[in-house]
DNA sequence: AAAAAATATAAAAATTTTTTGATATATTTT
DNA sequence: AAAATATATCAAAAAATTTTTATATTTTTT
């Protein structure tokens, strides 16, 4: 891993959107649609987002039919560990298992 | 520590300078002045970066007369394990212990 | 085959970050 | 007290990132 991959995976990092698509994902695959709908944020926002997060290695996507899965890809031990640092430090606060009625997420 | 703190951390790792500059602190606090001739960066440039480290709680500075030395700051467990992979992962590509005749730094 | 749905991409605008050059501040030395 | 040294700060310029709006592409449904 160089330095470059380095300054490119915490780049990914470096935003609160970014973060919350990865704690988003914690328990699995989510499509852009469901995605979008969730954090209500424009398409091609989530996409612009979601495309950082795949060149740096953090998310791998899968598609199927019209709609493309994204997932965490943690296969690396080093992204794996601050996946997971991420989602432990911000799960509560940013979740607490809390939607709206629209089944938006209430960030705090 | 917050969404905006993990931002913040992730922000400041999140540029080539400034995981240089933690790599070249590893083995104890430097004032600006050496790290500018080792670097051969303008010392405004420096300071701005240590200023964003140091914001981000990755180092602390101490003065001393006309001079400021900067250290690693690990005193928080996340903060040190990142500074320490980030250590570990550019150190040989960064340095190799390889000086040219000025002393300065040469990076791979 | 046309329409609809999901997503990516591209261009322009807005925002943020970084660099540069100049200057200010504080401490030490002469 | 003046000069020198080390560092921070500020303002302007440059560069990079993010957001927005519009459009293109692909696949499925009708």
């Amino acid at each position: 891993m160089s330095i470059s991959d380095l300054v490119k995976i915490f780049k990914a990092l470096s935003d609160e959107t970014r973060l919350k698509l990865l704690a988003l994902l914690e328990n699995g695959e989510l499509c852009v649609c469901k995605i979008v709908s969730i954090l209500k944020m424009s398409q091609p926002k989530v996409s612009f987002h979601l495309n950082i997060l795949k060149d740096a290695g953090l998310v791998k996507m899968r598609k199927e039919g019209t709609r493309i899965f994204y997932s965490l890809d943690d296969s690396d031990l080093f992204k794996r560990f601050l996946i997971l640092s991420i989602i432990e430090k911000i799960k509560d606060k940013a979740f607490s298992s809390n939607f709206n009625q629209e089944g938006g997420v209430i960030w705090k």
